[in-house]
DNA sequence: CTTACTTTATGATTAAGATCATAAAATGAA
DNA sequence: TTCATTTTATGATCTTAATCATAAAGTAAG
């Protein structure tokens, strides 16, 4: 995350996206680095089917599609506000020369890049090799690592994610996720309370 | 890849790896900054039956293994040699000096992390939402992009990959793969010449 | 308050890829 | 040049998660 006044300066401007616009697509060329203000985004994928896989879930604070920045390669995948959103945007050249002036952010964004290598490797393993219940608590754990700050009654982490979600993220059916939670409560993995996923 | 004479002075040393031996394991703390010389290392994970997944496979100019020295975690996979292998290593504190005194080194990895940010994006997508098929060609693909110098005829791109490691890189089992390009041939996406596959 | 939509839920059936079994080539080491 | 191992190959069967069908709760908008 870049400071926002930061970001201002450089000459990012904040904008508006309603639940459900698309800020980017698959394939297209990175023009700007994106930073969410407010409200939640993801990335995601389509099938020809339409299944859907989502690569990540950013929100406040956290940016996204930075990658193609740094390389010669088009978007892997496309951004979609999941609620209503500001999201600060800042042109390529404008935040090239940002990190070139500010080695530390330079620096951070490098061990985010590495952060993120980390989770997906983690997550394509999972994928390929472990069965639903093992990859469900894999993406709970790491929602739970990543959205827990030091404050938080760490007891027990609240689940924000639908079950829809879950299953986007994991690459399994809504109904399979269902089950599979189900027996996780049973097996005392995670507890549910009124509809709501607690691990 | 770091100029082998660059890596030398900056007190890299080049040790021998059998066939099979581990160079390191999965959750081990990253100490050193990893190039193939001569050989070829793959990074895997094996789930509780032994199933494996490739993350990657590195050949000759090939660093791998970095991403722990930029952020505080630890390794997500495992390193071997897949033959007899010749590997540049250089500890993780002569690497950071490196990359602080050569910022255009620095660039370069940035730049390697984020495209196989991409890679793995789209290899967890293809995983998890498409078919044997067409995770297959996508593996192939991405080889082929890889390894294809523009001096090769690339006319077609000899696959120097086992049945057993497309599986192992796709999360499919190796009858399916021996199925897959069968079907894939007859449909003209690639041929197989004395069980070689070609693309 | 009603209507539309989303989310969670559950049972029945199906299909795709995994698993199992077996073997022939190919490769490589002794 | 023999033996062990790896790689490719193919048919039969099985299992698991996907799919299909249906519905109740919950949420949001007008």
């Amino acid at each position: 995350m870049i400071n926002p006044k930061k970001l201002r300066d450089a000459g990012a401007i904040l904008k508006n996206y309603k639940r459900g616009e698309v800020l980017f697509y698959e394939d297209a060329i990175a023009r700007y680095y994106y930073q969410v203000d407010q409200g939640e985004v993801k990335m995601n994928n389509y099938n020809q089917e339409g299944k859907e896989y989502i690569q990540g879930i950013f929100a406040k604070g956290k940016s996204f599609g930075e990658p193609p920045l740094f390389a010669d390669f088009t978007y892997p995948a496309n951004a979609e506000a999941i609620i209503d959103s500001k999201v600060w945007q800042l042109p390529k050249d404008k935040f090239l020369k940002l990190l070139e002036e500010n080695p530390e952010i330079h620096h951070k964004f490098t061990s985010t890049l590495a952060l993120r290598l980390y989770y997906k490797a983690i997550m394509v393993s999972e994928i390929s090799t472990q069965e639903p219940e093992h990859r469900i608590l894999r993406i709970l754990d790491y929602f739970k690592k990543n959205n827990t700050t030091d404050k938080t009654d760490s007891l027990s982490y609240k689940v924000e994610l639908t079950r829809q979600q879950l299953a986007d993220l994991t690459g399994l059916r809504v109904e399979t996720v269902i089950r599979s939670i189900k027996k996780l409560e049973q097996k005392g993995e995670l507890s549910i309370k009124n509809r709501k996923v607690y691990r």
